[in-house]
DNA sequence: CGTTAACTTGAATTTTGTCAATGCCTGTGG
DNA sequence: CCACAGGCATTGACAAAATTCAAGTTAACG
């Protein structure tokens, strides 16, 4: 299996950019809030905590994850900077966020966002379309997890943030990915020793390189 | 492992009941529509049609299904009477709808839907209510994709169906279950034959019972 | 440096998928 | 009314994939 092949079929997030102009409007609402930081682990909210305010993520990298009752974790995803957290939250959040590494962001209540979304015609298109942006994320990964093999689920991972990481020119060629294997573990429905095993192979046979820990290169 | 443990972790949707109060200003939009029908397996829209329309299901049921490139089919969600499909979609539909058995629904233009979302400060938080339910949707079936075994899954898909079908007053204890096994394994991720052994065994250890076809009674 | 957490690796086991054969409704046309 | 075709469902034997359990390594950090 190439690695090309194993991309979602659905389109890349495209909001990944920094200066997309079409979101700077919605982006833009949170202009005079504060920048706070969040260290590694640290929960930005949790799950059925009241949903009071979103969140730009202005650098680092957030997980959403859904706690089952036998302790272990889903990811239902993953926020980047650009992005903006908290949105398909109605009275309640929808998960625990938790900054990956370090994090910074600015907070913005929900109350205000609601209020500038309402009154702008400019504004609440986008809304929706963020929203609608996160059910195809969604999507994507439910056929993720419904059909694709471990090797197939892994490099769609790799691939995702090797796209962000490219900024504009396409992927890069090396990238940073802070996650650990925990991560994603759950991120992918998969053991740490499976994703393990699926990463070695994949060194093993030249589809990706590790220069460092967390440092790769993708052929 | 016991029927009830396999119970989605997640809030059932609280939109399936027919007067559903708060949601019938959403709903009233509908009401000049003339009624359609869709013969089984008919298509309501398909991936990446320009969304024009939104639907309010009247009857039956309506599966909404990504094709993959191998052919395969996962269903990201499944559509019951009083609810409305078509919301999560900006520019186009995200995945195929079809009919599961005789359908009736109501159509309405997107433009029309929006303008009237738009203009009234009591449709608009409804709306974002529903996006946000279809999230929550979304990320039970990653949970169940991510973690659950087959038998879990089944489960978890009969009492779904059950609760829908006992209106209100909590589940029936006989259901119309009018989705093939095929249905069954797209929408649970796995095989037909995964899901036949599965319920052959739900029978035997008489944790369901099979009256006819497509009839079941759960303990 | 030593401790701890994260990661890798191997072997055995479980779960699910695959392939192939068969059974069972349902509706159609003789 | 019966025979039969075609789709759906079941079942079995086997293969593949992933999980689990159990050691080991490695790397990060005080």
């Amino acid at each position: 299996m190439s690695v090309a092949s194993a991309a979602s079929h659905f389109p890349a997030r495209l909001h990944i950019i920094p200066n997309d102009q079409p979101k700077a409007g919605l982006l833009g609402l949170f202009s005079q809030q504060p920048l706070e930081m969040f260290g590694r682990g640290q929960a930005v909210f949790r799950d059925g905590d009241p949903a009071m305010h979103v969140f730009k993520i202005v650098n680092g990298l957030v997980r959403v994850a859904k706690i089952l009752n036998d302790g272990s974790r889903v990811f239902t995803d993953f926020f980047y900077p650009g992005e903006i957290l908290g949105l398909a939250a109605d009275e309640r959040y929808l998960g625990d966020a938790e900054a990956v590494g370090e994090v910074q962001l600015c907070r913005l209540s929900r109350n205000r966002f609601q209020q500038a979304v309402d009154s702008s015609d400019q504004l609440r298109p986008q809304f929706v379309n963020w929203l609608c942006q996160e059910t195809a994320s969604a999507q994507a990964r439910m056929v993720l997890l419904a059909r694709k093999k471990a090797e197939e689920r892994v490099c769609d991972l790799l691939l995702t943030l090797a796209r962000r990481a490219g900024n504009n020119n396409g992927p890069a060629s090396e990238i940073e990915i802070p996650i650990s294997r925990i991560d994603m573990a759950d991120y992918l429905g998969l053991t740490i020793e499976t994703v393990s095993r699926t990463m070695t192979n994949l060194i093993r046979r030249g589809v990706i390189q590790s220069s460092a820990r967390y440092r790769f290169t993708i052929r």
